[in-house]
DNA sequence: CGACATTATGACACCGGTGTCAGCTTTGAA
DNA sequence: TTCAAAGCTGACACCGGTGTCATAATGTCG
């Protein structure tokens, strides 16, 4: 099986490569004659144009890269899955890259990525959506970049987020109506804007409800389940106990259920318990943890979808959306007796 | 801030370009004056060698394709990390590709996967390590490739797996010695290889121990959470009801404390549940799941670090490892009463 | 010291596409 | 009918590296 190239299509029809080229990217001035002809070789020849020499003469990888760091293995999943889906549409590849830094070593981590691996877009998930420094330099190379769920909403960049704050607030509301009014609060980790959004919306539910906030009933965790072990054992030994406990990820909660149930209370009848993000483990568990759910693979596949298209041509205004999160209830909530 | 090509570099330091490209490939023939001023400049102007000329020329990608279908997220993104760090080290990228297919069209996927993205090796993980029809196209294309986890070993090709069977058997022989005697048996899911070798490693441990194989003991499940809870059903409610179950893996084991949990059992006390994978859910449930740890960023590790070596320079003798899995015993287990 | 092997270097084509531009053909308006 | 504008096509350089081969410089041995 020999190689298919653009010249072997090109002598073939009996044209020359440059028109080739022309029906390859939808070219205009190419007569339909011609433009069928070279398209009935391509399938003759079962022809694939290289992506690689494609890149040199464009100056352009076709790849996008996609920076992480973020402890739910379900999230990275989901972003990586409306990523990939939106790169394949258009037929981009993505490059998937992890990443524990901050700061300079960020920047630097970075700097090298883009020189080594020559992407031609970035997007960025939590918690780096609202590095301002990785943006600014971003910027200041001109590397094209996409956020997604950020909570700061600049004028020029794509940015497509859902609504943490509204959603904190349906679910502490939720847990007001059946009845609770000690309504504990683990907060995620402070380098990610969502810690703050999902602790507004959880104050603004508690005020519109006109119950008084209490310092003494938050508590501050990393999103990680280990911390949230930590965040449960002081919760669960306050006295009186709390009724409720809203954790800003379900991860949290998860520790907060396994405490419980540890120290003999029974969920939801003793306690009730939320959390957020709607992580698989929310419905592994018994009781299967009321959360919110958010279109994680929706978000990411628009930011991607956007930000390529900026790269083919570059857009006046900025895409920026906020999507819908929603209440799932399930058993680890209940009305207070 | 100009690009620098091998040109500038070049002309900077009063060479042809092809002694820069000799340098830059370690290649011999080259005087240590020059190769050291050479390298000079690379400093001096910050050089990088551009990835996608480089591939044009030598008619590589550079990139890795890792092949994966797995309902474990936590897998997935294990087998991303050590596929990832292998891939770095090398200088090359990996490029993910989830895929749901079987049969036929998983190899127009694949051979439209190689065709639009040039990879230069893959990486196949359950099941696809074991799909013969693939295995076989890869090797009629000629394109080199490492299987993670397989149970069948060819002579001829990287494989780097752990011992299944040798798990699943210590895991059953670790209930036996705490005196259960009726050990339902959750299996894997049929295209996995895994779900086979698990299921030697239980009945060699009970013939080992003198106990006899009870078919009507044995469920079948997919691997998914879902699964587990159909088959975790029917085993709950056999009578007289077993003293412990192990399954295939943890999902599935987490699917059986669940609905244990919702039939008011008390584990371990009234029923031991074990499972395999060491999943994150294995530690975050209460109790925490007895379970079986693989090494899976180290095989997936070893198995792309093999695979971009003979890419290089192709071996003779294929690279075939059999790692250790580890017995980790927490809450979910104990002896009979 | 001369013949020959070895090392060091560069000129140039090439990988497989795209950009520029010139030249020819067709179209359409005056 | 005429001529400018628009449509179509191909020649050729170029993207930034590597492979081949010729040639110059240096080393080796009888």
């Amino acid at each position: 099986m020999k190689k298919v190239t653009i010249n072997s299509v090109a002598s073939y029809a009996g044209v020359s490569k440059k028109t080739v080229s022309r029906v390859l990217n939808n070219e205009p001035n190419v007569s339909d004659a011609t433009r069928e002809k070279v398209l009935k070789v391509f399938k003759e020849l079962d022809y694939t144009p290289n992506p690689i020499a494609r890149g040199l003469a464009q100056n352009r990888s076709f790849i996008i890269g996609c920076l992480y760091d973020n402890p739910s293995k379900s999230y990275i999943t989901r972003v990586q899955t409306g990523a990939l889906a939106a790169c394949h549409e258009h037929n981009y590849n993505l490059l998937i890259h992890p990443c524990e830094l901050r700061g300079e070593e960020l920047i630097s981590n970075i700097e090298q990525l883009l020189q080594t691996s020559r992407l031609d877009g970035i997007v960025l998930t939590p918690p780096f959506s609202d590095f301002a420094e990785l943006v600014t330099f971003l910027k200041s190379k001109k590397i094209p970049y996409a956020r997604v769920a950020s909570a700061v909403l600049e004028d020029d960049s794509i940015s497509v987020r859902s609504n943490d704050e509204q959603g904190a607030f349906e679910i502490t509301e939720h847990l007001i109506k059946l009845g609770h009014k000690e309504i504990a609060f683990i907060k995620g980790h402070p380098d990610h804007s969502a810690t703050e959004q999902r602790f507004k919306g959880y104050r603004r539910a508690l005020a519109t409800n006109g119950i008084e906030f209490n310092e003494r009933l938050v508590e501050e965790g990393n999103f990680s389940y280990h911390s949230g072990v930590d965040s449960a054992r002081t919760i669960l030994d306050l006295s009186p106990r709390p009724t409720a406990v809203f954790a800003s990820n379900d991860y949290m909660a998860a520790a907060v259920l396994k405490l419980a149930t540890q120290m003999q209370l029974k969920v939801p009848d003793d306690i009730s318990i939320a959390g957020f993000d709607n992580a698989p483990i929310a419905r592994h568990i018994w009781p299967g943890l009321t959360t919110i759910a958010q279109p994680v693979e929706e978000m990411t596949h628009q930011a991607v979808t956007q930000l390529i298209s900026h790269i083919s041509e570059p857009q006046e205004s900025p895409y920026q959306v906020t999507l819908e999160a929603k209440l799932i209830t399930r058993e680890s909530t209940a009305a207070i007796k």
